[in-house]
Order: structure tokens, then sequence, then C-alpha cells
DNA sequence: CTAGGTGCAAAAGGTTTGCGGTTAA
DNA sequence: TTAACCGCAAACCTTTTGCACCTAG
């Protein structure tokens, strides 16, 4: 596994990304890229869909999904799958893991040190080799005044 | 206690762990702890299905998710998933992460120290209270002759 | 006897696909 | 101009649910 210093990259350009790979930045992926980066909660395609249909009302569910594909695929947006719950979309594109709050359902990024990451990839014996990893929690928070 | 290599009983906790939580052992859920427990393949609830069916031709597949539902809540067995591909099922009850190989599709165990969990558990800041844990690999094997 | 479990069929729910029409480059 | 993309509806696939019948304790 690929391990790097932990430095945080300037975001990505949409425009530049998408046509490095021949393909076209639509209003529809403009916009579903802006709406997950506008709030950082993770939010699932159908509040996707929801957000994004307030400025193109005209959009459906399945471009969402193929929008979401398409920034998957570029890297501009990172799914987030835990447990067997619908997708949910990340905006930070840095090393993290997740915390789920099982009271409350949300949803914490937890950055990762490349200290942590050394550790976590000295856990693949000879051999193995790890494009991609998921770490995830769930639990409950301590109210700490 | 008899204990063999090759005893065709489950292990008495399977009997002693439904007694305790007042559910019965019956040979439906029997049958889904011993298939998962033969062959250490990570089988799917469709998986398991077909190979229940061998032994117990009526088994029905809500049954059979009833059974993974209630092994799964008493502990005997663990549900795994990656990504959002179907469920699987493991009946490795200790500490372990999952490696996916992208390629074959095989999924592999990789056991987790106390030193390992203690750094992952160290990554939760103050407050988080985790109960649970999902670590998940996905990438290529090299052929190490 | 009876609470809990099974089997069946149908539905749910998230996601994907096929296709005719549209659009960015 | 034209390959890529969109919008719509229908399909897909795993998983869940409702309900009548059955069974372990």
């Amino acid at each position: 596994m690929h391990v790097s210093k932990n430095s945080k990259s300037p975001p990505p350009s949409f425009f530049s990304t998408l046509r490095e790979k021949g393909l076209r930045p639509t209003k529809q992926r403009n916009c579903v890229f802006r709406v997950i980066n506008e709030k950082q909660d993770h939010p699932t395609a159908d509040d996707i869909f929801v957000r994004v249909r307030r400025r193109l009302p005209t959009i459906s569910f399945a471009t969402v999904y193929n929008c979401l594909e398409t920034l998957v695929g570029c890297g501009l947006v990172k799914q987030v799958n835990i447990d067997r719950e619908p997708a949910r979309y990340c905006s930070n594109l840095n090393p993290h893991a997740h915390f789920k709050c099982i009271k409350t359902g949300k949803i914490f990024d937890l950055p990762l040190d490349d200290l942590v990451l050394s550790k976590i990839a000295s856990i693949l014996p000879r051999g193995f080799n790890a494009d991609h990893f998921d770490l995830s929690f769930s639990g409950t928070l301590t109210d700490l005044n």
C-alpha cells in the first residue's frame, strides 16, 4: 500500500480532472460535485438528488447516480460504505477513517496520520498488495460538556 | 468433552449461546452454522442457501436470512461487508481484517494482534466510544513462487 | 399448550440499465 | 458533426416482511 507524507493536496480542479480523462464537465456533474463539497455531512445519493434538484429541477435519479459514479471514478469524491447502508459521498480526499454514531446516525471523519497509516499497512503479509483500504467504527459519543 | 478435528457436531457454544438467549437451536440454524464453519471461504447468503439446501431441501431463502441474522446477533458468526457487495459470513471470531483480491474475488482473513488493535483504537478522539470496527483492504496478490 | 420458528410469496429499497432524445466540444 | 451524456422508466438483486402453518420445550 502506498503511504506518503500527510500533505494536504490542493482541491482537485473539477474541470481539469474531467478533461484529462476526456469526460465532459456538464452542469449536472458540476452541481453534484458542488453539493458534496458545500456541506461535509456525508449525504446519500438520495440526499444529493434532493439538493441538486433544487437547482436543476429536471435532473433524474439515474443521472445523479451516473454523475456520482463518474466523480468517484475520477477521484473527485469518495464513496463511503458502512455496513449495509446506502452509500454516502464524501469530499474529504485525505486519508481518514469514519465513525458512525449509532444514536444519531451522524458520520465523522477521523484523520489518519502517517504513523497510523504505516501501522495499518504493516498488517499486510508479504505478497498482499493493497490498492485501497476502508476503516470504519461505530459506537456512541460521550457528551464531554 | 470429546473434541476432534473431524467432528460433525458443531462446537457446544452453538447450543449454549442460543439457549442463554432463550432462542431455539433448530436444525435450520444448526445447519447454517455448520456450513459456515465447515469451509472458511466467506460464503454469501446465496452460497449458504445452496449448501444448506443439499441437506435440508425444503429450507427457504427467508429462513437462511433469518438464521444468519440470529447467528450474527448472538455473536456465533460475523457478517463481512466489503464495499457494496452482498454480505458474506465468517466463522473467525478473533479480531481480524479482510483482504479482497480484486482479480479472484477471494477474501482472506488478516489477524490483528493487540499492538495493532491498540493503534487502531488510538485513532479515536476523546469522547468517541467504538463498539465495533471494520477494516478491509482490496488489491492484488503477488505470486511469490 | 404456546411462544417462537419456518416456508412461501410478495414487497422493499438501493442501484443499474436500455433507449430515444439532447448537448458539449 | 458526433460521441458523450441526460432523462425516463423499467429492471435488477439482495434483503426484508406478512402471514399461515409448524415445532421445540
